[in-house]
DNA sequence: CTGAAAGCGCTAACAT
DNA sequence: ATGTTAGCGCTTTCAG
């Protein structure tokens, strides 16, 4: 005993039918092209309505050559690493990339396609998938700066952006955000706030956004007369943060400020901190970087350099779309301001 | 100046030519279809090769009705919640379940489409995109218990599956782990360690998860001849299990073994018994929930119920694909057993 | 401003 | 075992 098979869904022959008009018409009004009489335009749309037509994306794709959706690549360095996801979607970060490119894209009625490339074999995969035209284009989220994939990309002639700087130069579009002058903005407030002792916690030095930020620190600091600052490298988890910030009070007991490289590290620093008796901001004035929800969720709340990653995601996606639009665009890159949000903290 | 058009990519029809057969032959091959003389399939083998060819989906997404594609739909209650999709991935939960979607699904050449379902225009659009056929069907997983999403999908007649249970009963297949068999463990394991004064860091209480660990422990607990075990709510981050944990040891000193509904906690709750002087596992013992990368990643490594989310998000995939390849399938749910795992905090 | 007609590339009867 | 043929549902010239 089978259950029936689901009614046909109504197609644009049925709608044209319904309101009296040819395909080619309904056509017309559904693609929004001017040129059709408002009369019909209004019949066509009732007819719509009636019948419950959607458009069938396999038949319009087809002769578009588009397939309305672009491939969201969390893209690793190789090495077949079996946690991969995972170490991914732990980070705020992501989250918010993912957030900010399908609020841009859903209006525009186009959804991501999810892809890793960890290894070698995803990453020809991913390739072999967008050529196939799975997806228009990809916005690529690397975890590594060796990362091949932006080159491979563009060899191929693929429409594809990328969230961050890459290490060595690629001709691709690229968002990013001034990591030096973010820095640069907590070394200054810390010093206005008559810090002397200063100390940061950087991210993984692999990272180039956590190099740009440490070194971004250390010349505003050098500039401010303070030529060296003590830093502890942490791995943007809360974790890492607790055991930085336990390392720098051992080694540095006077310090009276911190900089630390993402707020969810600044978290763990925080809670070191009060464990260890340390009055924040009286005490130590701590200052983190991101501006994540994980500085609101703090107590006290963080003082901390926000980093527009929602926005600078739709950015990216308004990139693509654009680079798929015309094939012959050249690569853009856009870099964001940080700016300070003064809470607490500090 | 525009850059040349991309040369068109080739069909079957071309295969066909160059292998001198019909496109019907090729088409057979591709698809694995036996009675096809080996030479001949050689022969396309060759052919493809040679062209380059690649398989076009909207062509064939459009006579065989699939797309070939499935939704990952992440789901929320209602509300217009702005965080949303950060507070998802914050947890290193959906990167567990994403990454075991993919590892089954991505071998079978298919890739998750990512939806956002957190309000109800949101999920309005994803009924839609379903009914679309913008993916085939869609896995779901909800933040909340009050998800309408199951209910209209099942409702709607789109194949679909749930991760975890629903609230209230829902004609939809899903997987769960025994949450109350885990709690269990974790009981039966601190009491056999000699624990005398146990208490408990709950999830948040709003999701059936939680309770049913809870109500899990409690129950076991009182087998064990301890009628009431204290419990501290947290929201299954690491900071809320370092604010349980505090709260916990402010109201009951003498404590001498914690089980914590997620690893995460758990490991935010070492850390705090460390702060306070406290030796794990001598002083207390400290069990976790999930078994995560958290769980390894802790010092003391942590004892944990394994909640295999990898394993059980193949098999949602898995049960999906049949759903959709017998659309009259009747909706199947698979409770997973967890295990305990011993390492040194207990 | 609207309709007729020609495909897009593929699969699946149906013939042979 | 292989080839022929008829569409799948849509967009898009091209006529009118």
């Amino acid at each position: 005993m089978r259950q029936d098979p689901p009614p046909p869904s109504p197609t644009l022959e049925d709608v044209a039918r319904a309101a009296g008009v040819s395909r080619a018409t309904v056509s017309r009004v559904i693609n929004g092209i001017r040129n059709v009489d408002s009369a019909i335009q209004e019949a066509v749309r009732q007819a719509i309505a009636t019948t419950g037509y959607v458009p069938n994306r396999a038949a319009r794709s087809l002769v578009t050559r588009r397939t309305g959706s672009i491939a969201l690549v969390v893209s690793g360095a190789g090495g077949d690493d079996d946690s991969f996801p995972v170490q991914v979607f732990a980070d705020p970060f992501f989250g918010r990339v993912a957030g900010g490119i399908v609020g841009f894209l859903r209006p525009r009625g186009i959804h991501p396609v999810l892809m890793f490339a960890e290894t070698g074999a995803a990453r020809a995969q991913v390739l072999a998938s967008l050529r196939q035209g799975d997806a228009d284009g990809a916005v690529l989220v690397s975890t590594h700066a060796e990362d091949p994939l932006p080159r491979l990309l563009a060899e191929a002639g693929l429409p594809a952006v990328l969230f961050a700087r890459p290490a060595e130069p690629v001709p691709i579009s690229y968002v990013d955000v001034d990591h030096r002058a973010g820095a640069k903005l907590a070394a200054d407030h810390l010093v206005a706030r008559g810090r002397k002792q200063i100390v940061t916690i950087s991210g993984p030095l692999d990272v180039p956004a956590s190099q740009a930020r440490l070194a971004g620190f250390r010349d505003a600091m050098a500039a401010h007369g303070h030529p060296y600052v003590p830093c502890a490298e942490g791995g943007f988890t809360y974790h890492s943060g607790v055991q930085a910030m336990e390392r720098l009070l051992a080694e540095h007991p006077g310090l009276d400020g911190v900089f630390v490289a993402n707020d969810l590290m600044a978290q763990g620093a925080l809670l070191v901190l009060r464990h260890h008796g340390r009055a924040v901001p009286d005490d130590v004035a701590v200052v983190g970087f991101d501006d994540s929800s994980a500085a609101t969720a703090c107590r006290p709340a963080l003082t901390t350099v926000r980093h527009p990653v929602e926005d600078m995601a739709a950015e990216l996606a308004r990139l693509l779309l654009e680079h798929i639009g015309q094939p012959g665009h050249r690569p853009t890159s856009i870099i964001f301001e940080p700016s300070l949000v003064v809470r607490d903290s500090s």
